[in-house]
DNA sequence: TACACTATGTTATATTATCACATCTAGTGT
DNA sequence: ACACTAGATGTGATAATATAACATAGTGTA
């Protein structure tokens, strides 16, 4: 039990993102697993930047006059977030984000099933991904995962995981700019 | 000019996937692009390679006693043929496959439109990955391509590219290895 | 030929990710 | 308290993937 006392790391994350983490921290625990004081700042510090975080970028972030930490640190802290379905890598910008679902909604459980989060609602979703801004949203479109299962089906093919991932323009950057060019 | 000569390199590809090469070589001009020897050689192994390709595997299999490319020779190749559509990146694998559409069907025009292979079509495409056997399935099924389109029109998000990765088992292989016990 | 353009060669480096092994820590049972 | 165990972290080296920057060679055209 850590009392009052503030850890070593700084973790100075806001009451909001506060509040996330300790919701994050009752879902593992609920699981068995634990949110080591390690993974919960890197995953508030996912929660908090505004776009995808690179792994490289995270160990950064968490470097101190005290502690340097090497890659393998913060590669298994994204292990352990991905496994509990914390976060969600977009592969198409080899970075990291955490799942709004998770997070903001109640439990994910808009699955319509019982089954809470098993492999299939875990390791399943769906991004678009803006090209200018750079945002990313998670979306949850039944009909897109249905298609995809009733493909499957026909196929014979026994889906364990999943991922859309659909680049283009945010609504807000589509409007600024009606032609794609390329400015910086 | 190198007259009817073989080209330095063995190029020894069988008569099936010279007829691809060929077909690819007709699309490439008709966009007023060179297949040239060193892209043909390049998409000819992935063609002949039953599973997703790596570059650097590509790399390994271009180095002949005389010529000992390095890796942006192989990078540039598979630019080329992924602007042109003749081949998808995998993702989640960082390896590269044939797009079979523009190879094997008539010239992918079950896009049900007309308008020839556009960037619609060109950067947007779905697979079947399985985890046992390795092989990748592309496949088109407009049910899925609908749904990320009637979503994305709904958030006015613009669409540039999409990508449908999907990991599990194959038919063949979920047969020989039994569903992972769904506990429910 | 001279020119512009595309493609390729070459060297070095950037970026992302993992291995292997030592050490530490938290919980468990005695 | 003690030892034990499993999980978690530290540390150094290295693997795997990808690009930058600049030089050279080929290709088509005026
Ligand atoms: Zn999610
Ligand atoms: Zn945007
Ligand atoms: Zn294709
Ligand atoms: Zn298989």
């Amino acid at each position: 039990m850590k009392s009052a006392m503030q850890p070593a790391s700084p973790d100075n994350f806001s009451p909001a993102t506060q509040a996330l983490l300790d919701r994050a921290e009752g879902l593992c625990t609920r699981q068995g697993a634990r949110l080591t004081q390690q993974r919960r700042e890197i995953l508030g510090l996912i929660l908090d930047a505004p776009t995808p975080v690179g792994a490289y970028d995270l160990l950064e972030q968490i470097k101190s006059p005290e502690r340097k930490p090497a890659p393998p640190t913060v590669y298994r802290a994204l292990d352990f977030l991905l496994e509990h379905g914390l976060i969600h890598r977009i592969e198409k910008l080899s970075a990291f984000v955490a799942c709004t679902h998770l997070l903001h909604n109640d439990h994910a459980h808009d699955c319509a099933h019982d089954h809470h989060h098993d492999d299939m609602c875990l390791h399943t979703a769906q991004f678009l991904i803006c090209r200018s801004c750079k945002n990313v949203t998670e979306i949850s479109t039944p009909a897109i995962l249905d298609a995809v299962r009733a493909t499957c089906r026909a196929e014979g093919f026994v889906i364990q995981s999943a991922s859309v991932e659909i680049e283009g323009l945010c609504a807000a950057c589509a409007q600024k700019r009606p032609a794609p060019a390329h400015a910086h």
